[in-house]
Order: structure tokens, then sequence, then C-alpha cells
DNA sequence: TCAATGCGTAAGCGTATCCTTACGCATTGA
DNA sequence: TCAATGCGTAAGGATACGCTTACGCATTGA
């Protein structure tokens, strides 16, 4: 999670996936979106996202076409900035209620291991 | 969204966000919690955090409490990590239909302006 | 076979980041 | 008034990051 995160902070690498988001491209045509740089940056923005799992290259003849995958986001979401989601917004803990409730518990490992430290402060850590 | 995702990506601060979640501490405290660094090098993390709005200090005597604010890091997940995680689970899609049934529309910006580029493509990016 | 195309990577440079030590300022209690 | 405490910041150095230019390799079409 930690690479994934130092990748998504650099806008040119975002707007990237971006692009993929839309549609697979092949590497030149990804340089082509980015005209403000040189190509061999962009092909090393595409090495970062490689080591971290977000895009997936796959030769057709002498090009290669990029895919997005965005299962190393959910990480992200998942162990870290969903805990915070609760301190901004009350529609999203209100969310989870309706979800946990209308399951019913399927194994989903971000329950119950809540901070047993027996809330020996003050605990307001508002949205400000 | 540029400066907080930096600022999170820095696996103290991320940290730091983490104790402060728990309840307001002084910057001594903090700094005591992470002791393989110095008390200064904690002292800039905070000057990052507090640069980015994630965390505000409040003066009382000599000490310096500070205090979590979790609203810089909404934008993140609003105009970013949310439209990439209909890729990585449906049961998210699924939870933002049910609570848009439920809501009836009530002016939250982050509907309807969506990819207004006619599908010209293949379109699929699947989490992988 | 040979030039052209598409792409990746090595080398090098400027800059940003993160740490340390040293210092300065405000507040507290004797 | 004066030492002690809590905290922030300046200065400096090591390392990481992002870009450019130059180059190498594989594939394609003449």
């Amino acid at each position: 999670m930690d690479g994934v995160l130092a990748a998504i902070t650099d806008p040119t690498r975002r707007r990237i996936l971006d692009l993929l988001r839309e549609q697979p491209l092949t590497a030149g045509a990804i340089a082509k979106h980015v005209p403000e740089m040189s190509r061999p940056a962009v092909s090393q923005h595409l090495a970062v996202l490689r080591s971290v799992g977000l895009v997936e290259p796959r030769r057709s003849g002498r090009l290669v076409v990029y895919t997005l995958c965005a299962a190393p986001l959910q990480p992200i979401w998942d162990h870290w900035l969903s805990r915070y989601a609760e301190l901004w917004s009350d529609r999203l803990l209100q969310l989870k209620e309706v979800v946990e409730a209308q399951e019913g518990c399927d194994a989903q490992d971000s329950h119950s291991e809540r901070d047993a430290e027996g809330d020996k402060g003050g605990r307001r850590a508002d949205g400000c």
C-alpha cells in the first residue's frame, strides 16, 4: 500500500490512470495524451505504475497495450481511508450500517478489532 | 488534494494521523510515540500535516494540543478514488444505488456528469 | 536484408524530501 | 529573576524523485 500511495501521489501518473479508466491504450497513445513531457518520461511513469500492479502491459506485435488494474487501490480504502470517512461524513456511516444489516455479517475482517485500548481519552476527532 | 496525498504518503505522518484518531495529543506526546526519530523531525511532519489542514494545533499554556481534521481527506475519495472503487467492487456500486434510491437526489454534485464521451471504446477496465 | 517504428532503459542533472544537530522563543515554577 | 520545560525552525547533508538526452532491442514492411 505504501508504494501504491507513492505512485498515485504524482499527478501525471493519476492522469495516466484516468486515461486508462476509459479504455486500454498503447504506451505511445498514452504519451500523446501527455505532450508536455517526453515519451521516456511517460515510460518511466508507466514503469512505476507497473511495479505496484496498477497497470498491466500486454504486447501486441510491436505495440504494448496497457490496461488499468484498480485492485491495488482497494487497500488504501479498506485499511486506511475508510476509517477516516466515518469522521468526515455521517452518511457513509449510515451506509455501512445499512450494508451490514442487509448482509448479516459475511466475514469482511474490518469489524470488531476496533481499537481495543479502553477508550481512555476523549476520542473527539471530528472532521473539523 | 495534491498536497494532501503527498502528506499521507509518508508512513510516519499516517502513523501520527492514526494516533490522533484515538484522541488529541500534545506535540511532545506524539513525539514519544515515534521514538525512532528525533523530536524536531516529528515537529516537521506536524508542520506538513498542518499546512494541508489535516491537523489543527491549539495552544494550552506551553503545550500544543493537536487535533485531527479528516475533512481534507474527503476529496481524495470523492474526486478520485471512488471512481475506481466501482472497478474493484460491485458491492460498493450496489451501495451507491441503495443510497441514491433512498435519498432521492439531495444535491450532492457527484452525479450525472458521468463520463459524457459516448463510450467510444471497449471501456473494459477491470479490477484485474 | 535494411530502414522505420514502437518501446524500454541507462546516464546524468536539478530539485525535493527527510533526517540530524543547533538554536531561539514563550511559558512555567522556584 | 532565572533555570527548566515544551515547542518550533534554521542549517546542512544524504537520499529519492522526476525530467531530459542518448542509446539498445524487438517488430514491421519494403
